[in-house]
DNA sequence: TCTGGGGTCCTAGGACCC
DNA sequence: TCTGGGGTCCTAGGACCC
């Protein structure tokens, strides 16, 4: 049977919710940025940004270049994730089926609810008019219908802002071949490269390239690239209903990482030492809340020069202390120290599984642990930020102490 | 006077085991 | 004195997405 699926992105959808939270920012040219506005890119321009050059992914240095009106403004990414939460629970009124594919974009399965193309459409008109009402007119979307995830995405695409475009199976290869090949979510910079010098510059050329040849330049994802160029693709909408959005993430989640850029590049292991514990925290907070221990931990620096280093390491007893967790990442990093000031740290914790931590054998150990507990309670009433190491508060606040005793604090 | 922060998947090569 | 074949686990690195 034909499905029908749904994909629905968020226009501008950071810059759009600060719109829309404050009048001031409406029709102005605005870029979200990261937290350090002065040595970020631009993670979001407004309509009114795009339209006077600025795109994502620019530093913000440049974008100001290009755009001397632009107001630069700090993300604020629980925020967005928690007006996330709300679309979803609206999406799932009208299919069961909802998946979330990143902060601003969904797929749903609408084959049952649809039943066939004019059905869809009346359907994402509803569903638009819906979200309006709840969210208010500043924050809008584009909505494609295909009868796969990866054309219903193609389709989106061609639409942005605000548009709504459907692809029947009878229509899809004139549609793809209306695009550019990197419109197709999978085609990146180098792919595009090492198509266009293949000769394949359509994806016209791109079906009629003998598959062989594909999987040999490709391997496996030249069979997929052969697949796509006939708007075929078979994954199917896995629902996250059950999991729901805060615990979405602890059946399928791969990884939990957290990096951070430094106000200013330093070589000053202290101050590494306390941006990296507090990382580890953070990543070990969410495992906990999760349910979830890690056995592998990655960390990395980049470096002023933007080289960077990172390495992976695994253990045999799973965890999901932070301290645990800061003292691997930190074995990693600290022998590149000390030639190059550092302008990043980051921690990832994978090699995930279900269920709680082995109780430590010390008894210092589990009294420790119980005090996580506590902590933990307060963390999910109050927010995360309530509470903090001492060791990782700046430098002025530690002075009388007797420097970063990481393995005796609690 | 420069480039955020969160992820996923794939491949290649070495170590190790049976 | 030579050295199979299959499988898993681990690390490094590269590509992609938003």
């Amino acid at each position: 049977m034909n499905r029908i699926i749904l994909h629905i992105d968020f226009n501008s959808y950071f810059a759009s919710v600060e719109q829309q939270a404050n009048p001031f920012l409406r029709g102005k040219p605005i870029g979200i940025t990261g937290k350090q506005v002065e040595r970020s890119v631009i993670t979001t321009a407004s309509i009114e940004a795009k339209a006077l050059g600025v795109k994502t992914a620019m530093s913000t240095w440049e974008a100001k270049k290009i755009c001397p009106s632009l107001m630069l403004w700090p993300g604020d990414p629980k925020k967005y994730a928690a007006i996330t939460e709300r679309f979803n629970c609206i999406l799932k009124e009208f299919s069961p089926n909802v998946s979330q594919f990143s902060v601003d974009e969904s797929f749903l399965d609408i084959t049952n609810e649809a039943e066939d193309y004019f059905g869809a459409t009346c359907l994402a008109q509803a569903l638009r008019k819906r979200l309006q009402e709840e969210c208010g007119e500043h924050i809008t979307a584009s909505i494609g219908i295909a009868p796969n995830k990866l054309m219903a995405k193609l389709a989106c695409e061609s639409v942005k802002p605000n548009g709504l475009t459907v692809v029947r199976s009878e229509d899809l290869i004139s549609f793809i071949d209306t695009r550019p090949l990197p419109a197709l979510c999978g085609i990146g910079r180098r792919i595009e490269a090492r198509l266009n010098a293949l000769g394949i510059e359509t994806f016209k050329q791109l079906r009629e390239f003998p598959l062989e040849d594909l999987q040999t330049e490709f391997n496996s994802y030249g069979t997929w690239l052969h697949e796509a160029a006939h708007g075929r693709d078979s994954s199917a909408v896995v629902s996250s209903t059950q999991k729901g959005i805060r615990n979405m993430h602890s059946e399928d989640v791969k990884s939990y990482g957290h990096s951070y850029t430094l106000p200013q590049d330093t070589y000053d292991p202290l101050v590494l030492k306390r941006y990296l514990l507090g990382l580890a925290d953070k990543v070990a907070w969410r495992m906990r809340r999760d349910g979830i221990v890690s056995r592998r931990v990655s960390a990395f620096v980049r470096f002023g020069d933007f080289s960077s280093h990172g390495e992976q390491r695994t253990f045999h007893a799973p965890t999901a202390n932070g301290l645990k967790l800061f003292q691997i990442a930190w074995n990693i990093i600290q022998p590149h120290l000390g030639y190059t000031p550092v302008r990043l740290v980051g921690l990832s914790a994978s090699q995930l599984t279900q269920g709680p931590e082995q109780p430590p054998l010390f008894k210092k150990d589990r009294k420790i642990l119980s005090v996580f507990s506590s902590l933990d309670t307060l963390q999910h009433r109050y927010g995360s930020g309530v509470w903090q190491r001492a060791s990782t508060l700046s430098a002025k606040f530690k002075t009388r102490s007797s420097g970063f005793h990481y393995d005796h604090e609690v």
